[in-house]
Order: C-alpha cells, then sequence, then structure tokens
DNA sequence: TTCTGTAATGGTCACGTGTCCATTATTTGC
DNA sequence: GCAAATAATGGACACGTGACCATTACAGAA
C-alpha cells in the first residue's frame, strides 16, 4: 500500500512536507509542491482516511438513515446528499430503518462504530431511540433530523411545512365543495407524532368541518394498508367524495384500489396526494399533489451538517422549513359534478 | 470516548481478554466473559471501526456504486444490498456515476481513500476507469459488476440474461404479428458494450426481420431522451407498430410521448418494456413487462463479495447470469387490431 | 511431590495519519 | 554586514485496534 513516506521519499523531501502539499499548500514553495504533487499523481497515492480518522476521532463520513430507500422521496434525498457529501470529500454510509426502531438501533450502531462525523436522519417512529441519538451527539457526531422530528429532541431538523401543505390541501378541496373528506395517514397521532395526521382534524375544523368517525382509520404508510383502507372506505354507506393521501407512497395504494372499485377519478371521487412522483403525472387523469422541494431540503440538511463538523460546533441547533406547492392537474373536481 | 481499556479496567481484566470477548469468546471463562460483556454494555462501548481498518488494512465496508439512485431498479439494489451487508456488520458506502466516466472516478478515489473492503459497481460505459478499478484490486478490493461489465473486465459480475430476455420480447412481438418494430436502447453497441442494444438486430434477424435504418436512433438511457425519440418514431411515415423500451426509466418517457400524442395502447402501437416499475401497473393499459429478479441478484452480490472477503481469495471471480420474466398485462397486441 | 500439557490471561507492537514543536534556510531592517 | 524576523522544512508522537508472542494457572499422570 503506497504511504505518505512512499510520496515523500519520490519527491525527495520529509513526510510532512509531504503531508502539506494536501493540506497547507499555500506553506510550501513552488516547485516543492510541484514535485510531490507529482509523486502523489506517479503513485497513485490516495491518503488513507481510516488513519486519518484515527488520528481525528471520526471518520470524514456522514451517515444518512431514511425510512425506506426505495421510496422516491427517500431515493431523491439520498442522491441530492450523496453529491454534496461528496463534493465536500465526505463519504455516505446510507441505512434504512424501514420504520423499524429495532433495526434502526442497530443502523446507529454501526454509524456509531464507523464514527460517522456527521448523522441525517429519518427517524422511526416511537422516539425509542432518542436516547442513543444524544449519547452518539455527546461522543461526537453531529445530529440533524430529516422529514420529521422526535418529540421531546435537541437536535436540529430540516423539514416540510407540513400544517401548512395539509391546511392547504384541505382548503382546496373545501373550497371545491368536498365536505366528507378522508385522510390517509397514521391517525394514532398523538403518539406517533405525526405532523400531517395530527394537523388533518384541526384543518377540517378551521373550516367548519369534521371528520366522521368511520374515517378514522389509520395505515401504517405502506402501500398495502393504503390499498386495503381506501377499499373499505369507498364501501361505506356515506363513502369520501374527497380522498387526501398524505404520503406518495399510501397514493400508489389508494390508486390501485379506486382502480379496482371502476370508480372514475374526479367523477366519483376526487384525489390528492403529497409527493409527485412520476407516475402521478402518467396515469389518467393526472393526479393533483402537493410536491416537496426535496432538492433544497437535502443539500441544506447537508450544508447545516458539514458547517456545524467543519467549525467543530456541535451544539447549533438549526431548524429549517420548506414549503410545499400545490399542483392542480385534474383529479380534484366539485362533488356536485360527482353522481 | 470509551476504548476497550476503559472496559477492561471496569471488568478488571486485561486490554487482550477484554478484546477476546468480541472476538473469541470461546476462550474466555464463563464469569470473564460475563464480567466483561456487562463492562461493555454499562459503557455503552463500541468498537472503534477506524482503528480496526487502520489494522487490518481496509475497513469492514462496501463500497456500492450505481447509475442513478433514483432508478427503481437501483434504489431497489441498494436496498437490498444495504440490508445484507448490515447484516454482516459492514457498512455500505454509496455513490452514483451518473452515467459519467470523471464523475465516477472521482467515486472511486473516494471509495479507495476509505479503504472499501469490496466494491460492487455499475460502472458508466466507457471503460476508461478499468484501470482504476485493477489498481484498486491490486491494492486489496475485491471488485464485482453488476447490471453490466466492462469490455475485457477480469472481473466477476452478477448479470440479468440480457441476450435471452431481447430475445424473448422481439419474439413475443413476431408471434403477435408485428414486423415493425423499434427499440428504445443505445444503438452505438459496439463501443458501448450494451448487451440489449446488441443483442436485439440479432433477435430480430433471427426472426427474419430487420431493423430499418430509420429506427437505428439512441437514446442516453434518460426519460427525456426516450420521450423525444419516441416523438420522433412515431411521427415517421412508417411508423413502428411496437415499441420495445429497454429499460424501465426509458419507458416512462416514452408512455408519455404516446400519451401526447393520443395514440392508443395497444390499438394504435403496442408498447413492451424492461423493468417491473410500479407504475407500470397503476397505468391504463396496464404496460406488458420484463421483470428482473432485482432483490435475488442484490443478494447474490453481497455473498460473492463477503465470501470472497472473508476468504482472503481476492482472486476468486464469479461470474452469475439470473433469468428475467415476462409479465403479459396487455399493452401488446396483434397489429391487425391496428388502423 | 514434580513434571507436562493445556487452558486462560497478559503484554507489545505496528498500521498511516494529523498535530505540535523543532530546526534550518531566507529575507528584512538598520 | 549582522541581528532579528519570517519562510520553509523536518521530526516525534499518539490515536485504538488486531495480530502475535509471552506468561501464569491449573489439571492429570508418574
Amino acid at each position: 500500500m503506497t504511504t505518505i513516506h512512499d510520496v515523500a521519499k519520490r519527491a525527495g523531501v520529509s513526510a510532512t512536507t509531504a503531508k502539506r502539499a494536501i493540506h497547507e499548500p499555500q506553506l510550501l514553495t513552488e516547485t516543492t509542491l510541484e514535485r510531490v504533487l507529482n509523486a502523489i499523481h506517479d503513485l497513485n497515492y490516495e491518503p488513507d482516511r481510516t488513519a486519518g480518522a484515527l488520528r481525528r476521532g471520526h471518520s470524514q463520513t456522514i451517515g444518512l438513515m431514511v425510512g425506506n430507500i426505495i421510496e422516491p422521496f427517500f431515493a431523491q434525498l439520498t442522491r441530492t446528499i450523496a453529491k454534496a457529501v461528496h463534493a465536500s470529500g465526505y463519504a455516505l454510509i446510507v441505512a434504512d430503518n424501514e420504520y423499524d426502531s429495532n433495526l434502526e438501533l442497530e443502523n446507529l450502531r454501526m454509524f456509531h462504530g464507523h464514527r460517522v462525523g456527521g448523522l441525517i436522519v429519518r427517524s422511526a417512529f416511537g422516539s425509542g431511540n432518542l436516547e442513543y441519538l444524544k449519547r452518539l451527539h455527546d461522543q461526537g457526531t453531529y445530529i440533524l433530523e430529516i422529514d420529521n422530528f422526535l418529540a421531546g429532541s435537541p437536535f436540529g431538523h430540516v423539514m416540510l411545512e407540513n400544517a401548512k401543505c395539509v391546511e392547504m390541501g384541505v382548503d382546496y378541496l373545501h373550497d371545491l365543495g368536498h365536505k366528507r373528506i378522508a385522510a390517509l395517514t397514521m391517525f394514532d397521532a398523538k403518539k406517533l407524532q405525526d405532523e400531517r395526521g395530527q394537523t388533518f382534524p384541526l384543518a377540517m375544523k378551521a373550516v367548519g368541518l369534521r371528520v366522521p368517525k368511520t374515517y378514522q382509520r389509520g395505515t401504517t404508510l405502506s402501500e398495502e394498508s393504503a390499498y386495503s383502507l381506501t377499499l373499505e372506505l369507498m364501501r361505506l354507506p356515506e363513502p369520501p367524495t374527497a380522498i387526501f393521501s398524505m404520503t406518495g407512497n399510501e397514493a400508489a395504494g389508494a390508486f390501485r384500489a379506486i382502480k379496482e372499485l371502476k370508480l372514475r377519478i374526479p367523477e366519483d371521487v376526487s384525489f390528492l396526494t403529497f409527493d409527485d412522483y412520476s407516475w402521478t403525472s402518467l396515469v389518467d387523469p393526472p393526479l393533483d399533489v402537493i410536491t416537496q422541494p426535496t432538492e433544497d431540503m437535502g443539500l441544506a440538511a447537508v450544508s447545516i451538517v458539514l458547517e456545524a463538523i467543519q467549525s467543530r460546533n456541535l451544539k447549533k441547533v438549526v431548524r429549517k422549513r420548506f414549503p410545499g406547492t400545490l399542483i392542480r392537474r385534474g383529479s380534484c373536481a366539485s362533488p356536485k359534478k360527482q353522481k
């Protein structure tokens, strides 16, 4: 394995000087610098970051824990974050918790073992791992939550303006004349700290509507559970005239169910969902969506984390919110048109 | 930072004994083992893997380089691989090359710097980085290609039976009576080492058909280029009666173009694509697809890489192929029905 | 008891780097 | 032309671990 000593030898300088060519090139003579850089190039030298990490106390590595990499929201986030992280010379270690606290804990241990400098985390529900996150922080890892945050969390976060978005959606449907609106979300909201689920009943109340008990059944955020919940909702004696899906993932299941019931959108039921996934504009009719500035959120997260690490200010807490945008494509209409 | 020495002190044993509790517990007395494990638990000790990596020569880390994390095929692959890798106590560092050799090289350097033990790579086209991969291998990283492989590559790979799948697709369309079949793929096949693109003309020839010059225009594998290519193809004086998309990514663009031209599937044009992405069964009509056993391929890749690393046999070359499956949903029909 | 073999535990060192302090070359001020 | 200041380079050491060798404890055979 080529080391800095090999480089130094070939360039005819000391190891310290060779190191400076990498970290503090302005301290070297032009000719010395060139000699070292040539040696680095000739030998294909690449500094051993595992050694650097040992000396420094943490690796030049950022951990990213998402809910489920397959969901386009997280895939997009991962990609944006990976790119930004690499641009700063850091590596990105990725894991997903599958919304499960136990799996999450295992992955947190893994991040701990690798002494990641920063951790961007989309926590599983349940907040069981907040203590471990605090320990990680005490031990030198900068923590930033993304997309949601744990109750009582002392850490910063980057999030969508969930409440405003839900209000926007409810207002939109209410203005169209809908009274029976069902949300696909987790309804056990107090315990689960899901802003969208928590806001929905409040937003309904604000426009003078209420959520029937029969609509208050939660999903587990999966496509399958949204599918079966939608089937049940639409078979009620008084089915909703509009369905408001709180994630793009659930939307796929709900859409499938509506198609299967041979219901027409928007004639029989209006459909609105979070997340502008590519399929939402390919289906018939194209769907109305509330889209998130995923890329901006990812870049913001990386810049917050790297700034904190590089300034060695692990105590800095940044909390940032991003607005969503409603895109109308024709899947929501006035219920008067409905039979 | 808690180290093994702190653990040893608390357990009243030497550091070496404490280490054995982790690596060779069978060598210790039951009571000694228990004392050490308790100390580990009490102190929340997590071994510093950066130190271990320095000593061992490589980190307990696998690198994964994919084309584009956003594409569901790679997202699914990433997830499967991440899970399997974590289960063996390794971490996964992820990067994507965006099909660009320069970006790929930067990421390879990053992997090199982190001394990854293994690398699963979906190379960008152009094979410009084969030399760097060979150097990485000489230096101690086990390399496995996935989804494609570079011309002249000495490494193992895990791939779909691309030729058989293309033949299957062409046979299917030919049996339905199609003569004018257009493929959405890269047509500069010799240079670009794309099995699907290379096989298509051969498979056509095998059933007595030929590919008109006007159909021999390539895409860049992106949704956008497939969109514009499809527009052009369908506006030809003799447009194809069937379109065969070689990736799910391109299928989205092509489908969008067909919809925009108000053409009906399958009445006006039949549509067949690789990759069973979730939207393909949501649109109207649901699409006929050739699906890949993505999960199996990911698991196979991880097991090959970990086996090689753990047996310290970096020279082992494994080449494994997986079959694709044709799923018929109604987007392909006999051209007789077409106007 | 004494010897021998094995089980159990302890000690030492190097991995390659980043940081700090020390030394040598060169320029500046008078 | 010489001291003082500054620029440029060199040397020493510790980070926490895994690998290897060394030592001690103990059981069984004579």
